[in-house]
Parts: structure tokens; sequence; C-alpha cells
DNA sequence: CGTTCTTACGTGTGTCGTAACGATC
DNA sequence: GATCGTTACGACACACGTAAGAACG
């Protein structure tokens, strides 16, 4: 058995189950893959592969238990090269972080400068997806971290760092008769249509339970998976926005008024998250450190 | 890279940093192992060895790293290798079992006799060792699994599956004072020197604990890690002997008594373990069950 | 002086690429 | 008929084994 004979098993399971694309993907010829594919059959023993005649398009139960383990293989395998390049190329590579959109938008941005400044030649990929597929992509290795609020810390393979605490604020435009009643209390947000973020985004259930508990019905007109979309309806006068309070930035959206809600709802804690079984290079774990910075 | 290297990484650490003794036990020459030592250290870029000349002594602080995840690697890899063998020879092959003395000697024939008629090609080796060992030896895949009463569900890395309850008894030569004595009690038992088993094993601390908590202190004049021993000092007359309860056959220990203590002691519940990212061939899930039906 | 590791070199295995063939949509 | 996968073959590389040399105890 072989590395290589594994890399086209997990090519082939990545690429819909195209030999052609799979070579492609690895840089090598398709009879190669094939080749690989056909001894790696002959070693178990057993059919791997679904087929429509020649064509593969799903693997059998004996197949699936190979590619998980020759996944896992793969990404130990991966792990010593990770070390490797630590140590001779070290401020060199890719750091592919796996980000929702506020996150990107509004907190990241310092620590990106500054990580970007210290390691010029780090190319750094930001992938966006919700909080559940973020989870998928640490755990599968399709980023390198997950940064949000939410799953991050259900997940048994992830390693999960909380790094900084935030709350919501309400955002208006300010002729809005909310901003003129105080103290701001959750029965007064009620009698105003609301836009915050889609379930599952940035707080998730807690928003509503904040609600829930006081018997409370918001009136959630529209919801979004991002802070600017929100800001956008707002600034129509659809409703009252409430986002976190990170997200309003007083140059930028000078023209809506904010009022802090944090003694209205439950902290949230963001979190960084990586594979346990991962290996971390320097630049990584300076990244982490410089975003766990964030909480000071 | 390549998995031949890393196994000469992990033969090396396993054999004393002796390159000639890990090309022995890898079936290849000596230049042959120095070569993927070699290539490792390049690939890395960095001294993986520390050197007494040209002798290996030991690891680097890199070379430690590099050699924990090879070991995964290769573990992960064997796995595949697990599942071919279990297609193309399924009833053929090796099964490793840690056990404790008194596991080997008391419980495990009956399931040994039934394992090996049912699968007569494979070859069944039994390791002893203390606990601690046991679970050290199942880690780190020297046996498949691990079976004893202590420190087994400690591990995070170990699966760990309860098969039966067990307690004491305690044993005298027939004519001894205590076996006139009921009901029996924790301070009766403290009149006489007892001999049981070393702190550690089957049973561990519990045993020393059910004295302490009525502020008794049981007089252990001597302790051994198996039963066997334990009978040969009590039928010499050195003191009572407090053992496990199946550790007691009628027939064979016909010129000993026995008092069953089960009212006087906690349970105990023997375990099986294996290592979580182990692929378990189909007559080592057999044994397992084979070994839980112990408990009905 | 034996043991241990390294270096050098030859041979055989194996892996990839090219090219031609077969099958499927 | 175009795409996709298999088969066949050749070239190159690689890995192991043999043999000789260097360092260490």
């Amino acid at each position: 058995m072989n590395l290589r004979q594994l890399r086209s098993l997990v090519g082939l399971a990545d690429t819909d189950f195209s030999v052609s694309r799979a070579a492609a993907r690895l840089n090598i010829v398709q009879p190669a893959v094939s080749q690989h594919l056909r001894q790696l059959e002959e070693l178990i023993g057993a059919e791997l592969f679904l087929r429509h005649g020649k064509r593969l398009v799903g693997l059998t139960e004996v197949g699936e238990q190979v590619l998980g383990y020759a996944r896992r293989t793969l990404a130990e395998a991966e792990n010593i090269l990770a070390v490797g390049r630590d140590q001779t190329e070290a401020e060199r590579g890719i750091l592919r972080i796996g980000v929702t959109h506020t996150q990107a938008r509004y907190v990241l941005p310092p620590v990106v400068r500054k990580f970007t400044r210290q390691y010029p030649d780090v190319e750094l990929q930001l992938h966006q997806g919700t909080p559940a597929q973020l989870v998928d992509m640490a755990v599968n290795d399709k980023v390198d971290f997950a940064i949000c609020t939410e799953a991050l810390d259900e997940h048994p393979a992830l390693t999960t760092i909380p790094c900084y605490r935030w709350n919501r604020c309400v955002i208006a435009p300010p002729e809005h008769p909310l901003l003129l009643r105080r103290p701001m209390t959750l029965d007064k947000l009620c009698e105003y249509p609301i836009i915050t973020y889609v379930f599952g985004f940035t707080g998730g259930g807690r928003f509503r339970d904040a609600f829930g508990k006081l018997g409370l019905r918001p009136k959630v007109v529209l919801s979004a998976a991002d802070t600017d979309v929100i800001k956008t309806y707002v600034r129509e006068g659809m409703g009252i926005g409430i986002v976190a309070r990170l997200a309003y930035s007083e140059a930028e959206d000078a023209d809506l008024e904010m009022r802090d809600l944090s003694h209205l709802f439950p902290w949230e804690v963001t979190k960084i998250a990586y594979n346990k079984d991962k290996y971390l290079r320097t630049f990584q774990k300076n990244f982490i450190d410089a975003f766990q910075a964030l909480s000071v």
C-alpha cells in the first residue's frame, strides 16, 4: 500500500467519482489513478466501488470504511509535511480561515492587517459559510480554523478556544420613535418590526429565548445572514435592526442611531476552533494568539 | 514521503535507536533504514536525531513531533490493511489480548475455548501485565484489547466496555477460627493477618477504602499480583486470603474454605478496552461479544 | 577488533506517461 | 461522436541489496 494510492482514492471521492478529474487534481494522468484504485481493490480483496459499467459512481460499504481510514492516514501524513514546512519555510504558506460574514467584515480586519504585516508571504484565504458549514470545513480540513459563535464547541473532533464576548445593539434611523424611549426593554422592542440575523447565525437561538422567557413574541419581519444586509433594510425604514454591537461603526453608520442592548440579552462568545488531530504551524498559532488578543 | 520511511523511523524509536536492529525487525538491510532516516531529515529540513558521532541516541524536539505523527499515520494505514485482511482471510490472523493474571487464569478459559473452536486459524496471544501496563499496551497497539478491572476507563484514547460484575470472598484453611464466626463483618476480618492483591491490581483502592470508612486498619501481611500466589500462602497458614469470588473453585480448592464477602465490599466491574482509532476485525468483535456474554 | 553506521554502486521493481482500444451517454 | 475509463507498453526513477569504507567503544 501507498500514500499515492490513498490520495487517488480520496481524490476520487472528492470529485464525484470522476477518475479523470481526480487525476487532474492530483497532477497525474488518468491511467495512473485507475491503476491505484485497482491496486487498492486488489489489496483489500473486495469491491470498493459501485459501478455503472466502467464508470465509478460510489463506494461499497467496505469502500466507505477504507476511505475513512485513508483520509485519516493522509491527514496524519500531512501533519508530518506541515512540521517540515514549518522548518524549511516557516514564514511561507497558506492560512485558510472559515468565518461568518460578520466576523470577516467587522472583527477580522485589524487581525488580518496585523497578521499580513507580520507574514507577508503567507497567503490568507477567507472562506465564508454558515456556522454548520464552518464546522464541517474545519473537521474535514477544508480550512485550518473556523471562527464563529455557534456550533463550534459541540463537535468532539474540534479544539475550541473562546476568544471574546460580545452583545447586541439596536440600530434605527435617527427619527425613529423607539430611540426616545428609555430605558430600553424587550417589550418595547416588540412594538416595532425587527430585522436581525437568521436562525443558526451569530447568536442563534438565544436571541429568541430572551423574548420567550418573558412570554414576548418579537415581530421579525426580515432576517439575513449578514449585518450589512440588515443595515440596508433598516436604512430603508423597514424596521429596527438588532445586530452585534461590534458591527456598528460610528464612522460608517453615522446615519443610524445605536443603543446598546447588553442588559437585555445574554452575552455571546466567539470562538476559534480547529481539528484536534491537526498540527498547527507556527504562523497558525500566531494567528490564534492575535485573534485572542482582541478580548483584551 | 513514504510509509516505509515512517516505518523505519518508528522501528528505530522502538529499538532503542539501533539502526541495525530496526532494519532486522523491518526485514530490510541497514543501509536502507539509514537512507529512509536521511530522507526524512531532508524532507523535514531539520535534525530529527540526537547523535553521538554517527550513532543515533535519541530524538530532537522536532523528531519527537514527527515520530508521533508517524505512529498515527502508520496506525491508520494499518487499519486499512486490517479491513483487507478481514475480506481476504476473515478467519485467520492474530488476536493479542492484554490481561491480568487473575483474568487469564480464572475468567478467560471458557471464552478462549469457545473462541479457538470457532476460529482455529486465529493465533491467540495472551500478554500479561499490570493494569497500568495493559492500558499502555492497548493505547500503543501492542495488544488489540486490554481486559481488567482498573484504570481502563480513565484513558481518553480507549473505548471501554463493561463486561461483568464480581466481588470478593475470603478463603482460609478449614480449621481456621474465622470460619466459625457469623455473620462475617469487616472488623472480624481485621483480627487476622490478611493476604490479598497488591495495590493497583484487581479491585485496587476500593478494598482498603471499605475498611477505612469504618476506621478499620486491615493487617495485610502479604500482597501478591495473582490469586494462585495468595492461595499458596493461605494454605501455608500465613493468613486468610481475600480474593475474587470467581477465583475460588470448589474442585481445585477443596482444601480451602470459602465465605462470600459481597455484602462487605463494593462490586467491581471488569471491562474490556481497545484503542478508539482502531479498526476491529470481525473475529475481534466476536471475541468481545463472547467475553461480554459472561455477564449473562 | 568488533560493532555500528555511512557511502557507493548495481540490479530489479514499480510507477508514471503515452498511445491505442472499448464502452457509455 | 465525444467523453470517460481500461489495457498495453516503454522509459525513467527509485528502493533495496551487496560490498567496501569510516568512526566509535
